[in-house]
DNA sequence: CTCCTATCGTAAGCATGCGCACTATTATGA
DNA sequence: TCATAATAGTGCGCATGCTTACGATAGGAG
């Protein structure tokens, strides 16, 4: 393979477009010092406080271990807290201070500015092909990522009253290896 | 911000195609072993033998700290050698060992699995479309980049004789912001 | 009620990706 | 020529992202 070729490959194109949209928020975001990951935490946690940590994960295809280390470090930092869950020992309640709250709102508007940044080299048209080709490949590969989607309803958005995601409870019946956690509830 | 909201950023869904995409190029290369960097290292030094670190990084965008610490793994395992530069004392000229040049080849055919794969969920049409938006934005962005990408000529491709590489110095003689562009604070 | 299994949080560890800083070396310019 | 700046490689440290493994707990089947 030629290296024009290795330059065309949409695996190369993908990792350098997100290597560049991870700079640019993070330029950005200098003043509040947030991450992207930090702020898709705190984005979810002010639309679905007391969140458990595998949930949040989910809600963002973290690993719930990465979810894990961030919260630690928001934590630190006094933007959230974690305590125990009253219904359940086992699950960690994740809401978000005061400070972090705060702190979110002075985000918006760098956060903004990232997304204006990001897209401006692109003409309309193509910032909505950018965004229905992006859900379409994550819609039709969701069995290949590592870490499940399971997107949040916003409580501000319209909600279908029932089918809580749908979640068929189809327990997978121990007939298959250890791996059901991958190809799992979606 | 509504999670509906974030879930349409082209941050966020960048982040989650570029996450699908090295999932599937690594379960594609399971057999043998290779990561996207990896295989962006060895396919680069296949058409580039000899050449230094600092270079290499460069060509496929990476840091050359994240090259260096690809570059000693692949060594470990014997794929590639690394030795003194013979025009410099501190150059490293990095070269495919012949166990190196054979596992290439043999990822030749899952890599073009994982091509396939990734853009299974989309027409022709929007293929095209995509890689011609990733350009644009990439090309568009260079600047936010942490990594600078100087390309490298195949050999194999149309070449102009002369110039030998000698894009690097164009880019630290920027004289924009001052600053070189990897000196930018953070 | 009692196991059995799935799930939650977490630790340990590997691979990227980046910044900062230091040394050795090369290139530049006064 | 000689002082200074730029550059290559590298160590250290932080943040993601993922795997495997393990103890604790919740829920379901019998």
């Amino acid at each position: 393979m030629t290296l024009n070729d290795l330059y065309q490959r949409p695996g190369f194109l993908l990792r350098r477009t997100h290597q560049i949209s991870a700079a640019v928020f993070e330029n950005a975001c200098v003043s509040v010092g947030l991450t992207p990951a930090q702020y898709g935490v705190l984005t979810v946690l002010a639309n679905e406080p007391g969140l458990d940590q595998t949930r949040l994960a989910r809600a963002l295809a973290f690993d719930k271990v990465t979810v894990m280390r961030v919260c630690k470090g928001l934590e630190e930092r006094g933007l959230i807290e974690r305590r125990m869950a009253e219904h359940s020992r086992r699950q960690m309640a994740v809401v978000l201070t005061p400070a972090g709250k705060k702190l979110l709102q002075q985000a918006r508007g760098p956060a903004e500015q990232a997304y204006q940044r990001l897209l401006s080299p692109l003409t309309l048209t193509q910032r909505l092909q950018l965004i229905e080709i992006l859900e379409t490949l994550t819609e039709g590969l969701a069995d290949e990522a590592r870490a499940p989607f399971v997107p949040l309803r916003s409580p501000t958005a319209t909600e279908p009253p029932a089918q809580p995601t749908a979640a068929p409870k189809a327990r997978a019946m121990r007939t298959n290896t250890g791996q059901a956690s991958k190809t799992q509830p979606r």
